[in-house]
RNA sequence: GGUGGCGUGGCCGAGAGGCGAGGCAGCGGCCUGCAAAGCCGUAUACACGGGUUCGAAUCCCGUCGCCACCUCCA
């Protein structure tokens, strides 16, 4: 059965059959470094982290770009800003570069693999460069009317025009942009962006028209050239890139003449009280602030509970929810672990060649290569949870083993297996706090088991009372108590 | 004005012509000293109105509601 994927510009779910046989070339258009990320940026990141975890598991050698747009007019709005209002002296670039930081921090807290590279745009001025060039030649461009450095995508040179999206250029709305000066049709873009006084100067790059800054349009396409070639499989993106960012790629990489991307992708957005978050609603979930909320893994679960085209919709119940649905699957891990000879309970280490996935049940596999369909992977997760369960409750050992390894296995594929040293406590003042706690439940519980066998339940009662008012559950097992934090 | 998407049981969320994915919450039972965890069982669900069909949540027509994009946004 070969992978589906939908494909946003065919409009339909297609066969995906890589370019070159065996190797996956993926571009995803990655955030602004403008101001700290929100859940939408960690969706998006864990979207496409889990398709190249399922590409490198069914064989493939993935190279995943992810750019980083570190020049652009709210990164210098910000700094200016900033320095203005608040006394900043942050440079835009400093500004840039510790966003970018904090960024990184958050993937890497839920877990998203760092991409084969992350180009930045200030990096591959020179390609942008060359780029706008070739348009200038092939008659798809021009410099700017009003005598500044300004250079622009003449859309009317493009019959194609619209043609990811469907719309038809006579039928788009007037573009609201403020200055039409220098361009010759209003849905015409910027190329480059002319200097402009009070810009900072390290804002700006020399070219063969003067002075100025790439836009944003052609960052994407330079850099996935440079990185992927003129052809390359899969652009994966936010839906609300779709018009203009990925409209205006695809017309300039084809009016350059290259092929551009075979496929095109599109992750859903995350709501709010059933809108979208957006910075100027002001109703925007920061990383930072949902990480205090719940534990990565369990965040990383529900981000990827909704499939990756559907809008994702937080609600106060969201985590908690997730939570406790994850809890049953680490309780069934923990419970096949401590098996005799089981080997389930540790987090293989994920083979970094070979295809895993005959390896997996079918129904997992199915789901996912049809189009990523990761809610109905976690269904079969909870299905061999269930079933597993179900043979520990039997004392059919060797069976729950075999669950346990089909759950270890699926979770690894998903990056979320709960014992993977991704989500370890590095901290060694934790592993010692946790030991000391450890040595103080362990007399408490010897007590409480003590006063069990007296059959003085009011003494063990209150000994389980008091832990659980201080955090901690317990779970009585025929090997006797176990304790774990709530 | 143009272009897309969505409306599934108390909630989240799959599916896309014929055995009611899965999770959470609820109810009944088993287990337990009592719990917890787990197991077993448990739902006149598919926005509304028509139509096609032996059969429709799934296809067609219409209606209503919601969301997104056409301005920076993952």
């Amino acid at each position: 059965m070969n992978q589906r994927i939908y494909d946003s510009r065919a409009q339909a779910v297609v066969d995906f059959i890589p370019l070159e046989a065996g190797k996956v070339g993926l571009y995803v258009c990655g955030p602004t470094v403008q101001s700290a990320p929100h859940i939408g940026h960690l969706r998006s990141a864990l979207v496409y982290d889990q398709m190249r975890r399922w590409f490198a598991a069914t064989g493939h050698d993935v190279t995943l770009i992810r750019n980083v747009t570190d020049i652009d007019d709210k990164i210098l709005d910000n700094a200016r800003v900033a320095q203005a209002e608040q006394g900043s002296s942050e440079e835009w670039w400093a500004l840039a570069y510790r966003v970018e930081r904090v960024f990184s921090a958050a993937y890497d807290a839920i877990g998203v693999q760092a991409p084969t590279y992350e180009p930045r745009a200030t990096a591959n001025i020179r390609e942008m460069v060359e780029l706008i060039e070739l348009l200038i030649d092939r008659g798809h461009a021009y410099a700017a009317n009003d005598g500044s450095a300004s250079v622009y995508f003449d859309t009317a040179s493009w019959p194609e025009y619209g043609a990811l999206t469907r719309q038809q250029r006579d039928q788009m709305e007037d573009a609201a942009d403020s200055e039409p000066v220098g361009k010759r049709d209003p849905r015409d873009f910027a190329l480059w962006k002319a200097h402009r006084d009070g810009e900072p100067v390290t804002a700006a790059w020399p070219s063969p028209w003067g002075l100025g800054r790439p836009g944003w349009h052609i960052e994407c396409s330079a850099m996935a050239t440079r990185y992927l070639g003129e052809e390359f499989d899969i652009h994966g993106g936010g839906l609300d890139l779709r018009f203009p960012h990925h409209e205006n790629e695809l017309a300039q990489s084809q009016a350059a003449g290259h092929p551009f991307a075979r496929h095109w992708i599109h992750n859903g957005l995350v709501n709010t009280g059933g809108q979208k978050m957006s910075k100027s609603l002001g109703n925007s979930l920061f990383a930072e602030d949902l990480l205090a909320q719940a534990r990565p893994i369990v965040l990383r679960y529900f981000l990827g509970s909704a499939h990756y085209r559907s809008v994702l919709e937080f609600s106060e119940s969201s985590l908690s929810e997730a939570e406790a649905a994850f809890s049953r699957i680490e309780g069934f891990l923990e419970r096949v672990g401590e098996l005799q000879g089981s080997d389930a309970s540790s987090a293989e280490a994920t083979s970094d060649s070979g295809n895993t996935a005959d390896r997996l049940p079918a129904a997992f596999v199915a789901a996912m290569l049809d189009d990523f369909a990761i809610p109905q992977a976690l269904a079969a997760v909870h299905e061999a949870v269930r079933a597993g369960n179900s043979a520990l409750a039997d004392g059919d050992a060797q069976l729950a083993n075999q669950h346990g390894r089909d759950v270890s296995r699926m979770l690894d594929v998903l990056g979320l297996h709960p014992h993977d040293p991704q989500w370890s406590a590095s901290s060694t003042d934790t592993s010692t706090a946790e030991s000391a706690l450890g040595t103080l439940v362990d007399d408490l519980l010897a007590q409480r088991t003590r006063a069990r066998a007296d059959t003085d339940f009011a003494t063990s009662d209150a000994i389980r009372d008091r832990l659980l008012a201080a955090g901690i559950a317990l779970e009585d097992t025929p090997n006797g108590p176990r304790w774990s934090l709530t």
